[in-house]
RNA sequence: AGGGGUGUCGUACAAUGGUAGUACAUCGGUCUCCAAAACCGCUGAUGGGAGUUCGAUUCUCUCCACCCCUG
């Protein structure tokens, strides 16, 4: 069975030095689990690791997909799995998507859909999309809640290209990952990450994180595109139309940033069985070092 | 020092002589392809004291703090 070591955590937690380290140990090559850093020319704002970095250590899903195409789990999900099965003894994947993580190493299937309007459910309240879903899938949509437009619209699509219930697929897999899986989390106290989460953007601020952006815009890209649905991109919509200073920009950057990474650390915690370890602490670091070092001897 | 003004959750603002509300933030949570997305929930305030009143956050006085003007 092939082995995945999973290096996760929130943003700013030292995910990509880890990897790194680790990497260059088992000589295993890397895949980035991140939804923004597979875009082109999204680099500071991405916080993607540089070719300095990487030296040596192959890296795979970065820079794979111009920033005006969508790139979605689906995606994700058949291009690592992909690389799990070319590696020849294990890969790592470092990356804080938990979504992506997830439908990648359980026995997610994505049915394979049409294209559909976007738009086709224009003049439509919340209220009565709902209903609509209640009708025709009840058991997943008493899993959404009635505003959360998107998963049910979601779960509406499903029924209507594939003819099959959400629930139902769901319901046919096991649950199970797929691989010999070891998940190491990256945490520390989270007053020292808000304040690494902080400098970070600073950080980015000072490479020109305002030039790159500016830069996307020239090329045509827009504010819609799903690329700049990023933290660290949509918020210079408003510097760029002349509402917001640059300060305002950092600072919303900063504050989106914190909140992510609580959502991080909520998906984590309950969605996977993550291996916390402080990483700030070296005791804790090696120790954990020590833990997959045991994990990639045992054979199963 | 004199005159004027303002004091309400962390912040910005509401409202009322009779249960003090909203937004954002914080904190917590949901999650099967837009997931760095989308969505949900909780906590939390009338500057201190006195008076009028059945009842004051509201009206009155006083103290305190802050702001503006004058010197």
């Amino acid at each position: 069975m092939k082995k995945v070591l999973v290096i996760a955590g929130p943003t700013a937690s030292g995910k990509t030095g880890f990897s790194l380290e680790i990497a260059r140990e088992t000589g295993w090559s890397v895949i980035s689990g991140d939804s923004i850093q597979v875009y082109r020319g999204m680099d500071i704002g991405s916080g993607k690791v540089t070719a300095e970095e990487m030296g040596d250590v192959t890296h795979y899903l970065l820079d794979i997909c111009d920033p005006s195409e969508r790139y979605t789990a689906a995606d994700f999900q058949r291009m690592a799995r992909e690389k799990i099965e070319e590696a020849e003894e294990g890969i790592i994947i470092a990356g804080g998507t938990g979504l992506y993580l997830k439908s990648c190493l359980y026995d997610y299937s994505f049915e394979e859909e049409e294209e559909t309007d976007e738009n086709r459910f224009d003049g439509i309240s919340d209220e009565d999309l709902y209903k609509i879903l209640l009708e025709k899938d009840p058991e997943q949509a008493e899993k959404i809640h009635p505003h959360n437009r998107r998963r049910v619209v979601r779960s509406l699509t499903i029924l209507e290209t594939t003819g099959r219930k959400q629930s139902e697929i769901i319901a046919a897999q096991e649950h199970k990952m797929l691989y010999d899986t070891f998940i190491a989390g990256c945490t520390m106290p989270r007053e020292v990450l808000y304040e690494r989460i902080n400098r970070r953007v600073r950080e980015m601020e000072a490479a020109g994180l305002e030039q790159e952006v500016r830069g996307l815009l020239e090329k045509g890209i827009t504010f819609e595109n799903t690329s700049m649905k990023g933290i660290g991109y949509k918020e210079w919509k408003g510097y760029f139309e002349g509402t917001m200073t640059a300060e305002e920009v950092i600072q919303e950057i900063q504050k989106h940033s914190r909140q992510f990474a609580k959502r991080q650390y909520t998906w984590l915690n309950h969605q996977m069985p993550v291996h916390w370890f402080n990483i700030l602490d070296e005791t804790e670091k090696e120790e954990m070092k020590e833990k997959i070092r045991k994990w990639i001897r045992e054979s199963r």
